[in-house]
DNA sequence: GCCAACGTTGGC
DNA sequence: GCCAACGTTGGC
């Protein structure tokens, strides 16, 4: 068995909230969009079904963690890549070479919101690559000491 | 709306 | 392969 993997994943809830999942067939979604390699590449070499995922709200009044999921497939051509219709329509891409790809993902649950400024104020979760300066990336790997911390700030407070 | 950070594009 | 211009992200 590989050891388990984690991420952060972030979804602007005007898009997909944590609410949106929970309502989706399945309470999962495909996780289209992403229009980033370093993103890209986590879900296509890295991820595997079963991972663990910190459900992130960004570019909103409140951001923050907002839920768990996990990782629901292997990755998958992106079809909003060939819709001319979708803002995410990528005219350089071709079905028999798709540039975009991505996972489904699934709620584990909904939790309370662990805002960013919690985040930022948690003497554990200092190292995590989603609150370092200038971090853009919508897809970060979390550490397991980190992933456990987030888990422990959830059931308090 | 501002703006810092940083990824992408395209001319050379 | 360099790098300036440009576009996007995302917190504030």
């Amino acid at each position: 068995m590989p050891s388990p993997q984690y991420w952060l994943m972030k979804s602007e809830p005007d898009e997909c909230s944590i609410d949106d999942l929970s309502h989706a067939p399945g309470h999962t979604v495909p996780w289209t969009g992403v229009r980033n390699y370093q993103a890209r590449n986590f879900m296509r070499d890295a991820m595997r079904i079963g991972d663990g995922v910190l459900f992130y709200h960004s570019s909103c009044p409140e951001p923050g963690i907002a839920g768990i999921a996990e990782v629901a497939s292997t990755a998958y051509p992106d079809a909003t890549q060939f819709n001319p219709d979708s803002t995410y329509f990528d005219a350089k891409s071709t079905r028999e070479s798709p540039r975009w790809l991505h996972v489904d993902v699934k709620l584990v649950r909904k939790t309370r919101l662990l805002s960013l400024k919690e985040m930022r104020e948690a003497p554990g979760l200092a190292s995590m690559v989603v609150l370092r300066p200038g971090n853009r990336l919508s897809i970060t790997p979390v550490a397991p000491d980190e992933w456990r911390e987030v888990l422990r700030l959830l059931e308090s407070a």
